[in-house]
DNA sequence: ATAAATAATTTTATTTTGTTGAATAAATAG
DNA sequence: CTATTTATTCAACAAAATAAAATTATTTAT
């Protein structure tokens, strides 16, 4: 379990993790994350996040059912640890001070 | 200028040439950056990332008044385009859209 | 039982970002 | 003119992001 620090991909793809919950699967997960970015991704790309963000002690694994309704090898179910969530809190406050020290030429409504 | 997307920590020098404003050079966001990240930064990380944002369009730059009251080279200030306004709300209202979506076993105060 | 279709993950290679540390430059003070 | 201060630039390397192709596993149809 190395540790460095969350990339901005990275990131994203952890929170989508936690969206999605027990649906939490590379396949879905670029779907998900697919249709919030408006734009394209490669699976390659998020098999590697997962594959780092395990690597760092940030998600879990496990296979889903073995005996699913419908072809196709079995999933592998993301997790995210206590560690993620502290980390995700915590960049989130800083670019939450970020946006609030903004000059007041820049009107800064609603939450980031 | 050449295209790519927004890393994690570009978008954090980012945030922190808006924020400098005239300040907003180097060494300054470099001091700046490390107080609100509460660890140390290489002035190199800071000087690439400005450089692929400048070359990205999410930055211009230009040397301050060439005679500053104490020594030293010239700052280079920078400024955020446009562009960069604009990547920087997006991002933001997709993160702010993901948090949102977070399972009610999470619970989801307060702003990003 | 085999082949085709489907659903997923894994692998490999390349490009882009991130990080570090040393070198260089310009201005002021003495 | 030399030392000091304040900054930027450069070069080399590590890590993350992206893309495309390969592989694996399961179900359905014949």
């Amino acid at each position: 379990m190395k540790k460095t620090k969350l990339g901005e991909f990275e990131e994203l793809v952890l929170l989508t993790v936690i969206v999605l919950q027990e649906e939490a699967y590379g396949v879905e997960i670029k779907r998900e994350l697919e249709s919030r970015l408006k734009n394209s991704l490669s699976v390659g790309s998020i098999q590697s996040a997962l594959k780092r963000m395990e690597d760092k002690g940030y998600l879990t694994s496990e296979f889903g059912a073995a005996t699913p309704k419908r072809g196709g090898k079995r999933k592998k179910i993301y997790s995210a640890t206590q560690e993620a969530h502290r980390v995700l809190e915590e960049i989130k406050a800083i670019r939450a001070g970020l946006w609030a020290s903004f000059p007041n030429s820049f009107l800064n409504l609603g939450p980031i």
